[in-house]
DNA sequence: ACCTAATTGCAAATCTCTTGCAATTATAAA
DNA sequence: TTTATAATTGCAAGAGATTTGCAATTAGGT
């Protein structure tokens, strides 16, 4: 049933580099999702040494397989990603004041996807929910 | 109790000139939300000659002051704004083939805001709610 | 009419992300 | 192992969206 990354990459005809195992352990090790130039500084300070152009490869190609989530937090101006690969479905909350990010491990739209294509005729693929607010240490 | 644009604007300090008028006035006329690019292409076919930059400004103003909302749909790239002075607070559900934008007039998050904000001890004070899929036309 | 602050246009800068291309590397067939 | 083929990567350049600097213009109040 479940699948491995590496798995996952060879059937879509990818592999498994030196680079993309250093992009996934980064990403793993984080938890709250990163912008490809957060990522490109983990590796170098990693003395891993990989363009950011590579990363952003590496990020479209684990994103279109569904390895990675891309995640569009309000008024960032740029994408973040965060390990999808065996992890639940969730949401986020962004402090407006330090940027501190965290995860909201629900999500209430089963119901009212429903309820939006009964309506509309839309058939929903995906949703983005995002809050933002003023964390503990900011209010 | 409800206050009018230009109120809204000289409050802050600020003047409803002619071009305002007009970003304004397409805004108005459009049943969903633009963005910047969109918003002056629309305004050279009414032959109003407004640079492109002082329409980033004014959306900049209009949004600050909370007269028109900015909205970011997932992987658009782009933000885009529609009147939210005297409306009702609502989300959208966009095609990811055709892109057309229909408005969802609804709201499901009061209960899990309270909720959010009890179990993460955060201050929500925004949040963004965004469906993409295949409308009837191109499903 | 006069003063001051707000507004605007134009050019240039920023930022994020993408593309072209040649060099390098992994994988598997021969 | 050698060879052929396709995937991967880095570097330079390009694109698209949005912002900034600055001088000229304009709106409003006194
Ligand atoms: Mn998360
Ligand atoms: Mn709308
Ligand atoms: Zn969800
Ligand atoms: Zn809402």
């Amino acid at each position: 049933m479940k699948s491995t990354i590496d798995e996952d990459l060879r059937a879509a005809g990818h592999r498994l580099t030196r680079t993309r195992r250093a992009v996934l352990g980064v990403l793993e090790r984080t938890k709250y999702p990163l912008s490809a130039s957060e990522l490109y500084e983990r590796l170098q300070k990693n003395k891993v040494s990989i363009d950011l152009v590579t990363v952003y490869r590496t990020l479209t190609v684990l994103r279109d397989l569904g390895v990675v989530a891309q995640i569009e937090l309000h008024k960032e101006g740029q994408a973040r990603f965060e390990i999808r690969h065996g992890r639940e479905h969730h949401h986020h909350i962004r402090c407006q004041v330090c940027g501190r990010i965290a995860d909201l491990l629900l999500c209430p739209l089963k119901k009212l996807t429903a309820f939006i294509e009964k309506e509309t005729q839309f058939i929903v693929n995906e949703h983005t929910l995002e809050f933002s607010g003023l964390c503990p240490k900011c209010q």
